[in-house]
DNA sequence: CTAGGGTTAG
């Protein structure tokens, strides 16, 4: 198999390193000079005397030069803001911001713009523009930061005519778009699924007079694309701009590396780290991470267990995240010993375990079924003094649901909610299937007009649960009206949608029409998959229309589908009973 | 000294 053999060559070149042999051979480069860029980067860091290493050192630093006289020049302010604000603690930047004016020290542009960006994040527009139009009254000049990081505020919240209104007003002032601008822009489109549109900016960027694109827009492209296994796409982007003479970089390549992995093309992942080697752009933490976490995801827990061994040979310590990937892989495979055994050995190297670790571990119990050790694990944590997020909870809520203990999991809604966790739109699924899935339609529909209160944005999975449930409570009319309304609703039936709507009329006996919305799925662009196939054979042999389920059989085998356990099952159970349909027996010759 | 890019969980 190619993954094993691109593993075992990295292996092998690691042992050829530490024996201090040159690696001369293109393919044996790979992660040669590696531990190099990190020292000089740590250096660099504890160097430098105007960086701060935590938050509480920054902020007593800020208090105690507003007190000195004469004040620190400003530019001296902005480097700790903006190392706070880079720190992610937005609130704190503007804390101390607010204390400037009455010190007797006077924000500049950098400080404004810094403290904008503060507010953006805070998903706070209101104050961010508050603070623009001071700015505006000081007689400051709002340059192309101050626009670009407004209209990104905007963009985050998906406030997209408002950010065109601050895009205009900054043409207006003559302020021109550049890299940056151009680059939240395309982001902006990639985030919403949308590679096409942020393709047009580039080629617009092209042909803009005042920048022209970098590696970084480029970089946001393929990244996007790769997420969505178009690796193709991303390949053809990363020649077209190598050809441009724009040098990739160690986030290019992270970026396609994860793409290729994620199709298992380990051979494919082996040659870029070869190749950017060969570049001088030696693979860091990210990289390795991305290996371990795909190989987990493909089960190969022990193969990520010697990336992990080989990045520590290589002088890169595996991080936080590393751990919890790897952690991840060991929950994914049920074997939750050794999923705790990483746990630990995070806690006794000193590293800290994050929300994100308890996550992987509740997640890993529920699906397990364990949920007492699910629960556990969550009160570890908040013993830990870690505050459970909204995934915490949906996590166990879905452990709860599974489990059919639903008034423990509504329990738990209520009380996330209670410790100020909002729910969201995942949150509100697991606990919908919980109450369909659990005879509980009338409180699923009360649940259901909550959410339509909440404005939230009702897709193509809730609705298809909500048919679901219709279904198990014999609605089956109700469920009909829902699906043949959800066009109208502009959301698009997939593939289980139908797959549960042809169930429900099976199950009521309409197995025509079931059968006419199997044949329309094709037309529709969502073809039937195995799983429509064996639902709608398993509702006509319900329905004792053997002959038309033997039929279907014949049909879904042409396609390269087969029957399922579920399907097999009912059949033998069919034939085991005393009145044989004659055409039944044929199901002993067709390959189920 | 300010604005855009890559890794983990439901």
């Amino acid at each position: 198999m190619h993954h094993k053999i691109s593993l075992n060559v990295a292996q092998t070149q690691i042992r050829r390193r530490s024996r201090g042999m040159p690696c001369l051979h293109s393919t044996l480069v790979f992660f040669s000079h590696a531990s190099k860029p990190s020292e000089s980067r740590n250096t660099q860091f504890s160097r430098d005397p105007s960086k701060v290493s935590n938050v509480d050192e920054a902020l007593s630093l800020f208090n105690s030069m507003l007190r000195m006289r004469p004040p620190p020049f400003i530019v001296r302010f902005n480097q700790i803001l903006g190392q706070i604000a880079k720190l992610k603690h937005y609130s704190a930047a503007i804390n101390l911001y607010k204390q400037m004016i009455p010190s007797g020290v006077f924000p500049d542009a950098y400080t404004v713009n810094i403290i904008i960006n503060c507010f953006c994040h805070l998903n706070q527009m209101g104050f961010g523009l508050s603070v623009f139009g001071k700015f505006f009254k000081c007689g400051y000049e709002p340059d192309v930061p101050t626009f670009t990081t407004l209209m990104k505020g905007f963009l985050l919240k998906n406030r997209v005519a408002e950010a065109a209104e601050i895009f205009s007003k900054m043409m207006e002032q003559g302020c021109m778009p550049n890299e940056v601008t151009f680059g939240t822009l395309i982001k902006s489109c990639c985030v919403k699924g949308n590679n096409r549109a942020a393709i047009q900016l580039l080629r617009k960027m092209e042909q803009s007079e005042h920048c022209k694109p970098n590696v970084v827009v480029y970089n946001i492209i393929i990244d996007s694309l790769c997420k969505d296994t178009l690796v193709r796409d991303a390949f053809n982007l990363f020649s077209e701009m190598i050809s441009k003479g724009i040098a990739a970089d160690i986030i290019t390549y992270n970026s396609l590396i994860h793409g290729v992995c994620k199709l298992g093309q380990w051979t494919e992942a082996t040659r870029l780290l070869n190749e950017m080697v060969s570049k001088n752009i030696f693979p860091n933490v990210l990289t390795f991470s991305i290996l371990v976490d795909t190989l987990c995801k493909e089960g190969m827990v022990v193969k990520a267990e010697s990336v992990v061994e080989m990045m520590i040979q290589r002088g890169i310590e595996p991080d936080i995240v590393t751990h919890n990937s790897l952690m991840d892989g060991y929950c994914l495979r049920g074997e939750m010993d050794k999923a705790e055994k990483v746990f630990d050995l995070m806690i006794s190297k000193g590293s800290s375990v994050d929300v994100y670790s308890y996550n992987i571990l509740i997640n890993g119990y529920c699906r397990c079924k364990q949920i007492d050790e699910a629960n556990r694990v969550f009160q570890e944590m908040s013993d830990k003094g870690l505050v459970p997020d909204t995934i915490t909870y949906t996590a166990l809520m879905d452990g709860f649901c599974k489990d059919g203990r639903i008034q423990d999991a509504k329990k738990l809604f209520n009380k996330m909610q209670a410790c100020g966790q909002l729910p969201n739109i995942q949150t509100y699924a697991v606990l919908l299937d919980g109450l369909c899935k659990n005879q509980q339609l009338t409180t699923a529909l009360v649940l259901f007009r909550e959410m339509e209160c909440r404005k939230l944005n009702l897709n193509i999975v809730i609705y298809s649960t909500l048919i679901e449930g219709l279904c198990i409570a014999g609605k089956i009319e109700c469920a009909r009206d829902l699906f043949f309304g959800l066009s109208a609703k502009g959301v698009q039936p997939n593939v289980r949608t139908h797959n549960i709507m042809i169930n429900g009329l099976c199950k009521g006996g309409l197995t025509s029409e079931a059968e006419k919305l199997l044949l329309e799925m094709q037309d529709k662009g969502c073809p039937p998959d195995g799983c429509t196939y064996n639902t709608i054979i398993r509702g006509f042999l319900n329905n004792n229309e053997t002959y038309r389920a033997v039929e279907l059989v014949r049909d879904m085998v042409d396609r390269g589908f087969s029957a399922d356990a579920s399907t097999t099952e009912l059949v033998v159970d069919l034939l085991s009973k005393d009145k044989v349909d004659p055409a039944l027996l044929a199901f002993i010759e067709e390959p189920l």
